[in-house]
DNA sequence: ATAAATAATGACCAACAGTCAGAAAAGAGA
DNA sequence: TCTCTTTTCTGACTGTTGGTCATTATTTAT
């Protein structure tokens, strides 16, 4: 059947018109001041239809967190395979995430606030769940990159690499909302350089991840 | 005139019944779910009444957020004082944190849920320059710390204070709302224990802040 | 006792998320 | 090409809720 092929291709090609009005209003005017009603006539639809394609306003929100994630889970894996030592994986891994932050602002912002008061995480949503299954692979690239480190040499063996990773998650969740924070704010404001916040917490999570009796020199790194 | 100081205490505490009807009311039904109206009729007062002391919903929650980022630096100030050096200071600080948010971890959700989609904190408040001024107040306490730590020894003097200062805000806060954010979790999903998270971002921040040529047994404190 | 000022009320309004009966379009079968 | 069925679309409508305001009640000052 072709038919009900080309049908679901424009389904989700309909979803994805959606989702970019919603993205450019979302972003302009922020969660609360954005309507149905704007959405709608910005993807030139009555709000009838918009309620076929998306169940509710959470529910598009929810889109438009898919495709951060799933941007932000794509760039991880590319630092994955940037190097074979594990301590450089988790460098390029984490210099992706700064990357993600300055470069698509705005998606972060939507990852960031998803836990926020106004939203609904328990409802059982079909986009909420690829959002799980993306922040699950995510949370995969990172351990992985950590138990290839301390297989090769790179990384400490003494710490358990899942509780290390969940660590590195959540310090570096807490420096990039501060970074964006500050960012936010009128330059006379910015007490430091949200660049430098980032290397001075890049230098001190790998200091405590760094391995005594490896030659980083060999592999290219100078650690002070 | 008594006439004026009294009517002014009775309006505080007119507020703070307001408060505690609000407080209960978005603890257990959450801040969408609570109405005005809900307030309003719990606090025993007509809407009218309510919109006379707090100027809008939003208004209502950040009264609550005071609260709690008031207990939360008073709780940090006692900390700062619980020792003479700065290294056991900032060590006692991260523990009451890690106390306020097990023991009000509701005020800790108000307060990490703040910077959230759908809480416009950018509109003049007075209450809202309150919550600042708190927070200034908490980054002093932990910038002082630091400081007397370097010059007593006890932290590594060659990292700059102020901006240590934030990376720790920053990371414990990622840190604590991961905690948070686990123990909602039903326990077989919960891949971690929460103290024992914790226990390692204190332990790695402390590796970062230690000063090689202190002798921290002498101050009763053994280090890894 | 009366006027002035302050506090309280609740009916009312506008905005908005979400619904649904019916219209329009697309597809299948002849 | 015509007709019946299914799918897609529509926008008027509803219920809820944040916020307002003219009016009433209470307190204070004279």
């Amino acid at each position: 059947m072709g038919i009900s092929e080309r049908k679901l291709r424009e389904k989700e090609s309909r979803k994805n018109n959606i989702l970019d009005s919603a993205e450019k209003l979302f972003f302009s005017k922020g969660y609360r001041d954005t309507t149905m009603d704007d959405i709608a006539s910005s993807a030139e639809l009555s709000k009838g239809t918009l309620y076929l394609y998306f169940k509710s306003k959470d529910e598009v929100y929810f889109g438009i967190a898919l495709r951060a994630i799933v941007k932000l889970s794509s760039m991880f894996r590319v630092a994955f395979i940037s190097s074979n030592f594990g301590f450089i994986k988790l460098n390029e891994i984490g210099r992706a995430h700064y990357k993600f932050m300055m470069e698509y602002s705005d998606y972060h912002k939507v990852l960031s606030s998803l836990s926020s008061i106004d939203i609904d995480l328990t409802i059982a949503s079909d986009i909420l769940m690829q959002i799980g299954i993306n922040n699950d692979l995510i949370a995969k690239t990172m351990t992985d990159s950590i138990l290839i480190g301390m297989q090769d040499g790179s990384i400490r063996p003494d710490i358990n690499a899942e509780k290390l990773c969940y660590l590195l998650q959540a310090e570096s969740n807490g420096v990039f909302d501060m970074i964006q924070q500050v960012k936010c704010l009128p330059k006379e404001y910015q007490k430091f350089d949200p660049e430098e916040l980032f290397t001075t917490f890049l230098e001190s999570a790998f200091y405590y991840m760094k391995n005594p009796n490896f030659n980083y020199e060999e592999i290219g790194l100078k650690l002070n």
